[in-house]
DNA sequence: GTGACATATAAGTCTGACTTTTTGGCTCAG
DNA sequence: CTGAGCCAAAAAGTCAGACTTATATGTCAC
């Protein structure tokens, strides 16, 4: 799904990376480029690319005679799927999967509304496909299968919003539902209510019901967050 | 607001990153480091920095042998803040604020019921304090003043949702906001409705009224979204 | 046409020297 | 003792050049 790893600089921020969302280096520490170079052992100029990395995320902060200083969690880009990977492998995944959780309950009941006014032919086959997909692998522990057309299908709602913005959330999602059948609840097959209402929006979308299509979409996630609430209160 | 220019590599990034995002060089366009770096007057070293960049905001993708090719704008990191404001200064500026205001469409209502429930005292008093500034300067062309207030209030808003995704949106709120008193109605008074609309939320929030918080929120933002249709339908 | 192979190309990497900014401490006057 | 101003060290920043590696493309035999 992503790119590990491209190129030695890739290759240190696969680890520096996480380490500093880990909470590895707390906030104010400060690092030696030179130091890290030997560390990684690898040249300075390796190490420079992968600070300036770290720095358009905001992660870290370089200055002069003072070092590459580790920023507070507050001004990290918590939107950059990199950092969004990195939280969700390290220790506060599920406080992270909280975070996204309800952003995506804010988020996809809007999107659906807007996918009934402007998703094409096409988006709409897909979408109901999605949803048989799920149907078909509801029962008898087909999870990766269910999961796959799941992620799909928010996909589709996503893009078929034509928003951009709501687009770009799409990997956002999958991670989400993505880390919630593998971390959670891997076991069960999933909630038959849950499909019915992913085979309705379908509906709703299809038929250009935008309300109808945003009530059942928080329906979902209002689902999505109660469902976290019993599993981490 | 922003870091303009924070060493060579930055200056580069500061024409570089507008050029791409305005889509001066399209899609699949093919740049070369060493040429880049003739262009700008500046060594190798510092070219590949501001590439790296680039490439993590996926704007960009640099292969061996190939080249740094263009990417399509829907590989693009529309949230990070500095490609934002790069394509907020460019040439499809209505575009991304319509996207922009959708977003907060969706976004402010939650995180203002979530902020009803979370808020703590001193927000609760910031958030009134800034209704009040905004009465205070509602009237009699004081719009610069109006919208401090205005931002503050956003921005108190999503910080007491507690939530860390809907935190980071107060820069993409204050642009926004921004944007609209700039260079859109810049001479009027801003609407009465919209002012008691933001008192009302504050009080909401300071009673603890969730339903009623996000119900007031919506209608802010639908007005913004209403009003954004009549500038440019 | 198809496959293996050679070649040119542009990014990737490393090294070492040099520059610039900034800070923390030191001196010295008041 | 205090404060202003100066100095020197420290770390990032910049540059130039040589070398390595992957890979797209063209060539040639079959």
């Amino acid at each position: 799904m992503s790119t590990p790893g491209r190129g030695l600089h890739g290759r240190v921020l696969d680890t520096l990376g996480p380490a500093i969302t880990a909470g590895e280096y707390p906030p104010g520490s400060v690092l030696r480029t030179d130091e890290l170079a030997q560390h990684f052992q690898v040249s300075r100029s390796v190490m420079r690319e992968a600070v300036r990395v770290l720095e358009s995320m905001h992660l870290v902060e370089s200055r002069r005679r003072v070092g590459v200083t580790v920023r507070p969690k507050a001004a990290w880009n918590v939107y950059d799927p990199q950092v969004i990977r990195w939280r969700l492998a390290g220790a506060d995944r599920p406080h992270q999967l909280r975070s996204l959780t309800v952003l995506r309950s804010a988020i996809e009941p809007v999107a659906a509304g807007l996918a009934a006014r402007h998703a094409t032919a096409a988006q709409c086959a897909e979408l109901t496909e999605c949803a048989l997909g799920m149907v078909a692998h509801s029962r008898g522990h087909e999870l990766e299968k269910y999961l796959v057309h799941d992620v799909a299908f928010h996909r589709v709602i996503l893009a078929a919003s034509g928003n951009e913005m709501f687009a770009r959330l799409g990997d956002v999602v999958a991670e989400v539902l993505t880390g919630r059948t593998h971390h959670e609840v891997m076991f069960e097959d999933p909630d038959p209510a849950a499909v019915t209402l992913h085979v309705q929006v379908a509906e709703a979308v299809r038929e250009g019901d935008a309300p109808r299509a945003e009530r059942l979409t928080r329906e979902i996630t209002m689902g999505a967050l109660q469902e976290l609430d019993v599993l981490a209160p």
